[in-house]
DNA sequence: ATTATCTATAGATCTATAGATAATGC
DNA sequence: ATTATCTATAGATCTATAGATAATGC
């Protein structure tokens, strides 16, 4: 039954990766241990030789599902226009739908404001790793106050999406997205559009 | 043990009262019919005769803080400039410390995605009060996209609120709040920023 | 007679631990 | 010899129900 040390980091690894995506569809509390041991084809008892305890691996699975979406920005953010194809992804109706596997800002938000300090840390990392990344794409134009404007667009983004979330409606859904898409654009060529509109 | 009938619809409504802060507190899950009736100071078995399910005292306590929040809205509402009143005290450090009785789209929104369709139309109802309302504050200039901006802007207030929550330090915590004070204001006078420039 | 609430309990599930097992690592 | 995982279990808690109790409402 015992297992080289190699895999055994590998089955904490796959435990991990489960629970990040776990943890998003059914919430901190919606889950137990069992369930997602399981769901890395391990039993409950093999959980505590790997973690602490549960908000442990509550902790690390946000870590990695904030790593995972941040790669997903990196992956979408096209060269032309980072912001835009990165706006064209989040704000979607495909991404509402997808809790497992979209932003952990938007699935676990509220929980996170319930859980211990380990959790909130893994979420800030994440959350000030996306706003380094927005500021750079739109930063350039005036500077000061890029940093305003990343924590702006972050907000009307997930608010946006939590929104859509929340109504039955599905037209009002979407329009929540359509909204934020065109708030958020223009707020980060807001200097420019105050520009344009001295010609 | 019995009580009359006056007695009982107002134990009713003191229980969906407390529900609507506890939730707020603890997430759905993260308190038991036990702790809710106990805030009633009554017990657990009387439950059953007053709801059908927790989920349907989750979808009755869900329209009881929307109701409340919106009761919060129009009594911070300064005549004068209801936005920036309801801006001043939503989007503050005050209001991100008090879960209990906060906004219950930032306490509880990320859950909501994962609650009955019940719980959800609870939601839709409370969130389409919250655009009437900010639409009779700004659509007044141009009308037409006006509940485009009602939407983005209380998308930014959401999100603003559950970032500023979901991190542990203070001050990202504040500048969130004030990132997005700023950029709403900004949405909800753009037509008049936009005339200004043109002087 | 009806019924709102109480105590008690069923049956499931939760986190965490204990001890057994079988393979690894020295 | 060590240890990663397993089965089993402790003790708490969860939702929901059952039956008793005592006051209301007719």
């Amino acid at each position: 039954m015992r297992v080289s040390r190699i895999q055994a980091e590998e089955n904490r690894q796959t435990v991990i990766d489960v629970a990040s995506r776990l943890f998003r569809e059914h919430g901190f509390d919606g889950i137990g241990l069992k369930d997602l041991m399981k769901g890395a084809g391990l039993t409950q008892g093999a959980f505590y030789k790997q973690f602490q305890s549960k908000d442990d691996l509550a902790a690390q699975a946000s870590r990695r599902a904030l790593e995972s979406a941040f790669g997903r920005w990196s992956a979408a953010a096209d060269p032309q226009d980072p912001l835009g194809a990165v706006i064209a992804f989040y704000l979607s109706m495909g991404h509402r739908q997808e809790r497992m596997d979209g932003c952990p800002v938007v699935a676990l938000g509220s929980d996170v404001a319930r859980q211990s300090v380990d959790v909130k840390a893994s979420f800030e990392a994440g959350i000030k790793n996306y706003l380094e990344m927005l500021g750079r794409w739109i930063g350039e134009t005036d500077g000061e106050d890029s940093t305003d404007k990343s924590m702006a667009i972050l907000s009307t983004m997930v608010g946006a999406l939590v929104l859509s979330r929340a109504v039955n409606n599905k037209r009002l859904s979407k329009r929540f997205l359509q909204a934020a898409a065109k708030s958020v654009s223009m707020t980060s060529s807001a200097s420019v559009a105050q520009q344009g509109s001295l010609e």
